[in-house]
DNA sequence: TATTGTTATACTCTATAACTATA
DNA sequence: TATAGTTATAGAGTATAACAATA
């Protein structure tokens, strides 16, 4: 049987008071909540958090093509084919050639991807809200208002122009 | 030369309206803005934001055992492995064996560790300051206090003792 | 029998180089 | 020549199963 409480040789606890100053530090653990969260809400609809996220962009932007849908999603061109792969094998996207530019697709959702994307949105921000919601009424939008600034400050970030 | 301007076939800009409301996908932007910051505020130690975290664990908690550090670290045991196998290799951290229990280490900072540790942690706090601080001067502490909430109320989840 | 550290392994996400077909 | 999509590949980060040493 495991008894180590009057060993005395380790710590009981584990501090992490100077770690948690940091955003990043406290961002990583939250983030990672979050999305076990969030994998958990889309699992039931075969989604991972880059098929929903694809699924959504495409139903708001339809036409689009697959270097946009990249540069929307912040990840390489490589990376979008099997994301979309997937989601046009399952049917909910179509990969339709462009008239104009043969050689890029424009993509746009299935009436199954409007569907599907409408029922996984709707459970998706049950779990949000579920898990936000306790921090109280104004907790989100404070939270989105000051991921948001993130980004944006991190953008024109401290190294500008570096290209 | 790249003229579509006149194509009319795709969309301009992509937006992400839908999106932009859930806390999981900001959070997922905001997350890798700070992360990318924060690798370049430590490739000059030689460390990742995985031993950067171990290593002030480590600091702030001498002689705990690597399922504690795990533990803290909110990953697996066997990933531990590498992480201080490669701080010991760099004469960062020690591992001493328990006379109490022979199983595991008592992890400890060297006097290298600690000297990088100070200068690191320095550095690092510097970057987020210079990322956060645009925000405004609560923003900080507002942001940790809301992404401890959601870390907390993820713990004491939807789907209490589930095990 | 349970726990610590370990190895092996696999899966996801991400990034780069190089190819093809179109422009 | 430049761009869109693609392939191949490699690197992190993370997860599980199984083992030896120790409790």
């Amino acid at each position: 049987m495991a008894r180590k409480a009057s060993d005395g040789a380790m710590p009981q606890t584990v501090t992490d008071a100077a770690l948690s100053g940091l955003v990043g530090y406290r961002m990583k653990r939250a983030f990672n909540a979050i999305r076990a969260d969030l994998l958990g809400a889309l699992e039931p609809f075969g989604l991972r958090v880059l098929t929903f996220t694809a699924l959504s962009l495409i139903g708001e932007n339809p036409g689009l093509n697959q270097s946009q849908l990249a540069a929307a999603m912040a990840m390489e061109r490589p990376n979008v084919v099997g994301v979309v792969d997937e989601l046009e094998r399952r049917g909910l996207v179509a990969r339709d050639r462009g008239a104009h530019d043969r050689r890029s697709y424009a993509l746009r959702l299935t009436d199954a991807g409007t569907a599907l994307l409408s029922e996984a949105t709707t459970v998706v921000a049950a779990h949000e809200a579920a898990m936000v919601d306790r921090l109280g009424p104004e907790a989100r939008s404070a939270l989105l208002a000051l991921l948001a600034g993130i980004e944006e400050a991190a953008a024109s970030g401290p190294s500008p122009d570096m290209s």
